[in-house]
RNA sequence: GGUCCGAUAGCUCAGUCGGUAGAGCAAGUGGCUUUUAACCACUGGGUCGCAGGUUCGAGUCCUGCUCGGAUCACCA
């Protein structure tokens, strides 16, 4: 058989039936370049073909592991299954009336041994967490370490993995000698205790399983290269679970969890919080990944395209608008747990895909929203880390209380004084800190601008000077960055970004941030006392954004209206400004009764939980530019 | 995108004034076998991120690039 083309060159184009994709010819790696050789791989290659000369299938399909637990004897479940723990702890208790360098009496151990050895015969697999030489060593399950006993003098069978499990009684420890840090293996055999004290697995019978091509992260240090930690998440995880724990200096307030203990903390969390909405009659749903517009939230969106359909999709940037259909449709209580999308910046706070949880419930407005949230978030918090005070890069977060502060008191509250030399009626300011009299806010920028840069305000100690400054800083408005001269529509948005300059970075405790500008808030109802002012509220943790609520606007011709602003800011220039949804419009037509709703930065709140400084490290796959190699060149496009 | 920092053995890291490339772990061989980061002896292992430049000579100095981290701006 004969091929006129290469057998893998396939063209991308006709691959993802894409009209606008590369043309680029796909090359096959080759498995070498892939799986890294090097004389540790080599080793481990050599071992492996010996292992398959004495065990036939070095890739079995299975190992049955025994339940004297009660169920399947994973590592984990045998750690904590009574009995070893009880002989552990006994064995201990031991240790602890002897002199240092004595044995533990042989009448004791033996006692012990008999118990443990009555509870039968055990099988348990897993990872060898240290290299073969020595005949203890530590099996992993990912989580925890049941130390194994390799006897050479009294030796031990090796199972062939032909199907039958044939046993070869006499190749158990040559065997052994050719098993490689990080190869899984099964083993049978018997409880006993050491004579540190060590619970551990006198091996009968031993079954290789599966191989570990390449060497093994450093068993003190693991992973230090984010990256690798990052795009590799697998190794990162391994590295975890092979690192031996050093005791932390007293100092550093105990040891840094492992990535997988940071995962089973977030996986704590969100059960936590499904099951408190649960128990409070949420029902959970799922509403569109791919939309036609991009709105519920001020963001710009992943575009694609749909073929069949010929129209261009949007990854969704919020569920919002479709949870609010389900309410006008009858469910009162509704949540989603789920990814949003935004093409926007990545930093140590933002990942283009994060979960949000988002939920409604009818009948109630912005203030029962907060209470709600706080007894929930309280919930969450205790059962994942066992207490609602927490560390958190060396500040200490108290989850008892959560503060309300309005956005205006927040500013004035933190207003530093050295930026303050412009308003004589600073209330006045914040009400509208758009006017032309005395400054504007442009004006007021630039003269931020100047602070970070190392200006003396107290130089401008006279009337005069000020005046002159005010007119120095028309001046260079026109030389400024162009990001400084982004126009602001309203007072509102003028408040909202003095609330950000100086008050949100220094809101460290669990603080919500109430009576938001209406005019920033296209989806909130407004407040019955002041027209202005929207029942929302933002939560703030640690100077960063964790959940944002309201009251739910549920009047279709005022949301119509709200929309019709937005698009014209949009058309104004800003880019984010919501997009006008005529089906949500014409949703909330059918009448909405009156509700709340909010959504919950997961990432961020696990980020708080677990003392992680960056996204990255609480979410297990995140958004990494692509590998490339030096000799790669740019697709054309 | 701006600024600063980093890339050396499979892993974690040293490398002084520009002068033969280092350690621990891991690996190989042998020994030991109730150890706890096991131990003892010996051995192998390097395109110093990539590409240029300066120099008699570059891991080290200079320029550009790649990747990553921190930080600032947009953003949750």
């Amino acid at each position: 058989m004969c091929h006129t083309e290469p057998l893998f060159a396939v063209r991308d184009a006709d691959f993802y039936n894409l009209r606008f994709a590369s043309t680029r010819v796909m090359t096959i790696p080759e498995f070498e370049e892939i799986v890294e050789q090097n004389d540790q791989t080599e080793a481990r290659r050599e071992h492996l073909e010996r292992l398959g000369e004495l065990v036939g299938n070095v890739y079995p399909n299975k190992f049955a592991r025994s339940s004297i637990s009660g169920s399947e004897d994973t590592i984990s479940r045998l750690i904590a299954f009574e009995p070893v723990v009880a002989a552990g702890a006994k064995m201990a208790a031991i240790k602890a009336s002897l002199k240092e360098g004595e044995r533990p009496p042989a009448e004791a151990k033996d006692e012990l041994n008999e118990r443990l050895r009555s509870l039968g015969t055990v099988r348990i697999a897993g990872r060898l967490t240290t290299p073969s030489r020595g005949n203890f060593v530590h099996l992993t399950d990912g989580i925890g370490k049941f130390q194994i006993y390799c006897d050479k003098k009294g030796g031990f069978g090796l199972v062939r993995n032909d199907g039958a499990d044939t046993l070869d009684p006499e190749n158990g420890w040559t065997a052994w000698k050719l098993i490689d840090h990080g190869d899984f293996v099964g083993v049978e055999g018997y409880l006993f205790v050491t004579n540190t004290g060590e619970v551990s697995l006198h091996v009968e019978k031993l079954q290789f399983l599966a191989k570990a091509m390449v060497p093994m992260p450093d068993k003190m240090h693991g992973i230090a290269d984010p990256e690798i930690r990052q795009r590799q998440r697998y190794a990162d995880l391994i590295a975890s679970s092979l690192q031996v724990k050093s005791e932390p200096p007293a100092s550093a307030g105990g040891p840094d969890l492992t990535t997988r203990e940071v995962f089973e903390i977030r996986a704590k969390v969100i059960s936590s919080l499904r099951r408190c909405l649960e128990d409070h009659g949420y029902i959970e749903v799922e509403t569109p990944m791919l939309t036609p517009k991009a709105t519920g939230a001020a963001a710009k969106p992943f575009v694609t395209h749909h073929n069949a359909l010929d129209i261009t999709l949007y990854a969704r940037i919020a569920p919002e608008l479709y949870l609010k259909r389900l309410v006008v449709g009858g469910f009162e209580k509704v949540y989603e747990l789920n990814r949003n999308f935004r093409n926007e910046g990545i930093s140590y706070k933002h990942n283009p895909e994060f979960t949000m949880l988002e939920f409604y419930c009818a009948y109630m407005d912005v203030n029962g929203m907060m209470d709600f949230c706080e007894q929930m978030m309280q919930e969450a918090i205790q059962k994942a880390t066992g207490a609602l005070k927490i560390s958190y890069e060396g500040n200490e977060i108290n989850f008892t209380e959560f503060r309300r502060s309005s956005m205006k008191e927040a500013v004035i509250e933190n207003y530093p004084d050295r930026w303050n030399f412009f308003h004589s009626d600073f209330a006045a300011f914040l009400d509208d800190p758009l006017q032309a009299n005395k400054v504007n806010l442009y004006t007021y920028r630039v003269y931020i601008k100047e602070l970070e840069s190392g200006f003396d305000p107290t130089s401008l100690n006279t009337a005069e000077a000020k005046e002159n400054y005010e007119r120095f800083a028309e001046t260079i408005w026109e030389s400024v960055d162009e990001l400084v001269k982004i126009p602001t529509q309203s007072p509102g948005s003028a408040l909202a970004e003095i609330f950000e300059m100086v008050a949100e970075s220094v809101l460290v405790q669990p603080t919500f941030i109430i009576d938001y500008p209406k005019s920033i808030s296209p989806l909130s109802k407004a407040s019955p006392q002041n027209p202005q002012i929207a029942e929302r509220f933002e939560l703030f943790i640690n100077g960063m954004e964790v959940a944002n609520g309201f009251s739910e606007l549920n009047d279709p011709k005022e949301q119509y209206d709200r929309f019709v602003d937005q698009m014209s800011e949009r058309e104004r220039g800003d880019e984010e400004a919501m997009v006008l949804d005529e089906d949500y419009v014409r949703a909330l037509s059918y009448g909405m009764p009156p509700a709340a709703g909010i959504g919950i930065g997961i990432d961020r709140l696990v980020m708080l939980l677990t003392n992680k400084h960056s996204i990255r490290d609480v979410i297990l796959f995140p958004h990494l530019r692509p590998e490339r190699k030096a000799a790669e060149e740019e697709p054309s496009s």
